[in-house]
DNA sequence: GTCTATAGGCTGATAGAC
DNA sequence: GTCTATCAGCCTATAGAC
């Protein structure tokens, strides 16, 4: 909206606004770098509004409280929900189950990947967690609902091949692996389409799946899934 | 030795001293609790005093300053050295390799199951690593080094299964498999013997063993485990 | 919409009594 | 070895001018 006119209302920055987006966006942009690079609470508002170009209490205008910049970082859905999930499914023939779970582990690991900032590990930060003047519990329960989805369609998985391992602690080994997409950018290792694959290709040999499945279950899910994404540039990804 | 005698030099408490070990050992006790609940910079001294049953200024006749008390509890080793591997290695005839790599992955959660306080989530946190007055690249390097122990053992035995995944990427989903253990204990849940059999054979699937190299390469692991830690209870840990 | 100015609180740390 | 007292600095947030 603002790109239309550089002249908009309002006192003017002493810095010139260089940026992009809304000063709304500008300031989730910053804070998002901020708040994965250095946490949560070590994060000022100072250098938030230093980083956008703005003074301090500049910032609460657009937000009522560094707890809000938070929130709303936090409302960037990063995890396919419990309808993608269903969807997915859907997409699948009941015989191959070993597609499904492969499919939402691209879906899902593409989605970490592509988020601004790995705005993901958010949610693995003892200070946000304990921030909870959020509604923290929401994202919880997406969470373990996910992670029920992992332990179903895996322990399916697994029953094929004689895996004996208790749903609930597959999909917390499943959700784990795909996870390690957070890790990875944390660790400023790009996550690209062939990472991808092979991260995907590791939660079904979890599941006991045998090679010449792993590559077949493989090959549908990347075509179904090209289909659910299409004309994007492919899961390619800088770390930050 | 403060236990011998509860007269001890210099002004008394206000509140006497009912905790356990030297006051230097209490303030680490609740400095690893808050740190690993709140994060590190959400956490104030005053806190940490408080939970000991002192004033927040007698802290720093303990420790320099906040960063200390930090860099002392990092210092307590929370991961299987280089050594350790070697040990693990030359425990193991070179053709089961399976073996010693289901062994490195339990002797691995174990240590991070029984740690007190789950302190491994430290080096994870943002403002853990970013805090770099410390030698936090000591760590890394440790690190890395362990990845690539599991990449090298992985991979050896991925290449008996005809599973094609590069030495690196398997590296750190073996690693990642493993602080599994972390998020567990983070998220509340005990992690006892048996999780810790199931996380240590999903290693194993990950590099395609099947289901009877896995049963065997657990049964030989766990028997050289016990071995290597006699007489302590096995792997059982309250999430804290 | 951004600025200046400032309030009020909490922080990490030091000095010196006991 | 722990206390009291205190400091300077940074923090979030508000009020009101432009």
């Amino acid at each position: 909206m603002s790109s239309f006119s550089r002249v908009r209302p309002g006192r003017p920055r002493l810095v010139p606004d260089i940026g992009v987006g809304t000063p709304r966006e500008q300031v989730l942009e910053a804070a998002a770098r901020l708040f994965t690079s250095k946490g949560f609470a070590a994060t000022s508002t100072r250098e938030i509004a230093e980083a956008v170009g703005i003074r301090q209490a500049s910032l609460y205008y657009h937000f009522a409280g560094k707890d809000e910049i938070l929130a709303a970082l936090l409302a960037t859905t990063v995890r396919p929900t419990q309808v993608v999930v269903e969807e997915i499914v859907a997409l699948v023939p009941p015989e191959r189950v070993e597609t499904a779970l492969c499919l939402l582990a691209l879906v899902d690991i593409d989605t970490l990947a592509r988020v601004p900032h790995n705005v993901g590990v958010l949610y693995q930060l003892p200070d946000v967690v304990s921030a909870t003047n959020l509604d923290y519990a929401s994202f919880r329960q997406a969470h373990s609902e996910l992670t029920e989805a992992y332990a179903n369609l895996g322990s399916r998985v697994a029953e094929r091949y004689g895996v004996s391992t208790s749903p609930p602690a597959l999909g917390s080994m499943l959700i784990q692996q795909v996870e390690g997409v957070i890790t990875l950018r944390t660790d400023g290792k790009a996550v690209d389409s062939d990472r991808a694959t092979e991260i995907a290709a590791g939660c079904l040999r979890l599941c006991g799946c045998d090679r010449a499945e792993v590559d077949e279950s493989i090959r549908r899910a990347k075509a179904l899934h090209e289909q659910l994404t299409p004309r994007t540039t492919q899961s390619v990804m800088s770390p930050g």
